[in-house]
This record gives C-alpha cells, structure tokens and sequence, in this order.
DNA sequence: GTAATGTGTCATAGC
DNA sequence: GTGCTATGACACATT
C-alpha cells in the first residue's frame, strides 16, 4: 500500500514542457525581397519606381499603408552604410486600399507587411546615416538596436518637419491630441505619420505591459503548481497514516473477537464453533452470538446499505 | 548553424 | 464610428 502511495506522490512530478511552434522561415523568391516576401519597398521590385519617386508622386495617393507620411524623400541621406534591415520597414501595406496599388500591382496579392529586411545597401531613407563605429559590447549593440528602433518614429516626424514631441504624440488624451493637433496646419501626409506614431507608440507599451503580465501570469501560476502539489503530497501522507492507523484498529479488534470467541462456553461447557456461530455487534454497544448464516445475511444485507449509501 | 529570447510591429477582437 | 487596450503572430537581432 505504502508503496502505491509513494507511486502516486512520484506522479505528480509532471514536467510542464511548452510546446514550441518553430516559426517557419519564409522563402526567398526573388533576390531582394524581404524574408516575409511582403516587402512593399519598390525600389526592389523589377517593374518598379523608386520609394523617391513614390512618395514624391504620393501627393494623390498613398503607395504604403500609411501613405507618403513614411516614404519621405530623403535624397540628402547618402548612401548606406552596411546593411541596415531595422531601417528598411518603411512601407506597409495593411489598411490599405487595394485601388491605391494601382502603381504597384505586382504587389497587390500582399496582404501583411513585414518589411524588415531589405537587400544590402538598400537603406531606409527615414533613418540617418549611421557610421560604422568602434566595436562595442553586446549589451551596448543591444542598447543601440533599442536607441535605433526607439527613435524610428522620432526620426520620421524630424524629418517630416512635425512640430511637436512624439511623447507628446504618444501620451496625450485624444482629446489634449486633437487640441494640439487643430493649433496647427498640418498636411494628411503630417497627419498620417502622427497617427502612426501614435498608434505605434501605444501598442508598444501595450506589448511591453502585455509581456510583464504574461510573464506574471506564469509565475504565479508555477508557484500555485508548487503549492498544490505540496498540498497533494501533505494530504497523500496523511492518508497513509490514517490506512495505517485503520488497519491497527481492525488487527486490535479482531483479536478481541477472538479472545471473546474462545472464551464462550454453551450450556455444556463446550466451546462454539466458529463455523456455526458468529459474534455481532449491536447498535448498543451489546455483543450478541448469532448462528452464522443468520450473521451472513445481516452482514450481506448491511454491505448492500452502504453501497447505496455510496452511491 | 541553430535554438532561445527579447523587442517592435501589425492585425484583430473587444470594450 | 472612433479610439484604446490586449494579445497572438510575425520578423528580426542578439545571445
């Protein structure tokens, strides 16, 4: 019996193993396109203009899903320097309409831009020109990468001449927003990109406080594994000791019927039969001895009662 | 070279 | 209808 418990206790060791879903590398088509192939940056295309030259033809149509507010001419950027994918993603095409593809139609099957890579060389023009610098530490690389993807926006809304903070962007009630956004004469091409920035700056931190809560959530839901489990073992325990202390009892008691037992005499002086008679225990406390097929049936009749009671 | 991890972004649902 | 938040999914960089 001990043992069959110890089973169980070794049981509850359960590896919670997550499931890991592999994200399936996208294929390369063409030579330059994005991993994702969704890349809308025309300049890669081979029936193509340049992003220039749609964003300087965007005064009547948008060519990315947030118009020419993100493909700003940027001909004073010089040439790239190294391979730059964080800057590439400059032209998406989700809440688009598909009748503003109409320069684009190579690409009107694609639905979800995710225009992070592009061929080397090939440079955002929103993003400054980064010179090569000193080998730095990993960390440093990493606090880089963050700056570059932090000031993205910040970039885009120097280089579209908007005349306020993307904090202020971000964080300001709708209602302070559109204030601030009547107090000046803003082009849609303005106003688009302030709408990105502040749709990006809002989901941002809503991913990072999505992140945290996740990540509390699965803390605390190991720590109740821990403690149920430590519950389940504690009361696992407990039942052992009780199985143990039950079958004491019931050795004790059957002693005591023994002994009882052989020392009843009938009138002749001769013992009973264990065979023929049996001893029952009445509901008062009295002890009776009863022929045994009479003690069979009450005893029959009595397991029945508790099944039902059972069920 | 690859798996794991962190981050920004997009799409979408729900309020 | 609009704006916001939450979250799954994706792409990418880094470790």
């Amino acid at each position: 019996l001990d043992e069959a418990m110890l089973d169980e206790i070794s049981l509850m060791d359960l590896a919670i193993e997550e499931g890991f879903n592999p994200v399936q590398a996208s294929q390369l088509e063409e030579e330059f396109d994005s991993d994702s192939g969704l890349s809308l940056d025309s300049s890669h295309s081979p029936a193509s203009f340049s992003s220039s030259e749609a964003s300087s033809s965007s005064s009547e149509g948008a060519v990315g899903y947030s118009s020419d507010s993100e493909n700003v001419d940027f001909e004073e950027t010089e040439g790239a320097v190294g391979y730059q994918p964080e800057y590439s993603k400059f032209c998406r095409m989700s809440y688009q309409d598909p009748s503003e593809l109409r320069y684009l139609p190579y690409l009107e099957h694609v639905g979800h831009n995710h225009t992070y890579n592009m061929a080397p060389g090939a440079q955002d023009p929103d993003e400054p020109h980064l010179p090569a610098v000193a080998k730095k530490s990993s960390k440093e690389k990493q606090s880089d990468f963050l700056d570059k993807q932090m000031s993205r926006d910040e970039h885009r809304a120097r280089a579209m001449k908007i005349p306020f903070t993307n904090e202020k962007i971000i964080n300001l009630p709708v209602e302070e927003f559109n204030e601030l956004l009547s107090k000046y004469q803003l082009s849609e091409a303005q106003l688009s990109l302030i709408r990105d920035i502040r749709r990006r700056g809002k989901n941002k931190m809503a991913a990072q406080n999505c992140r945290k809560r996740k990540l509390d959530t699965i803390l605390n839901l190991e720590r109740d594994v821990e403690d149920l489990q430590r519950d389940k073992s504690k009361l696992l325990r407990e039942k052992v000791e009780f199985l143990k202390s039950l079958r004491q009892m019931k050795q004790k008691v059957q002693n005591l019927y023994q002994e009882v037992f052989g020392r009843l005499r009938d009138e002749n002086g001769r013992p009973y039969s264990p065979n023929q008679y049996s001893l029952q225990y009445a509901n008062d406390g009295s002890v009776l001895l009863i022929p045994r097929p009479l003690a069979d049936q009450q005893a029959r009749r009595q397991e029945r009662k508790q099944k039902d009671r059972r069920k």
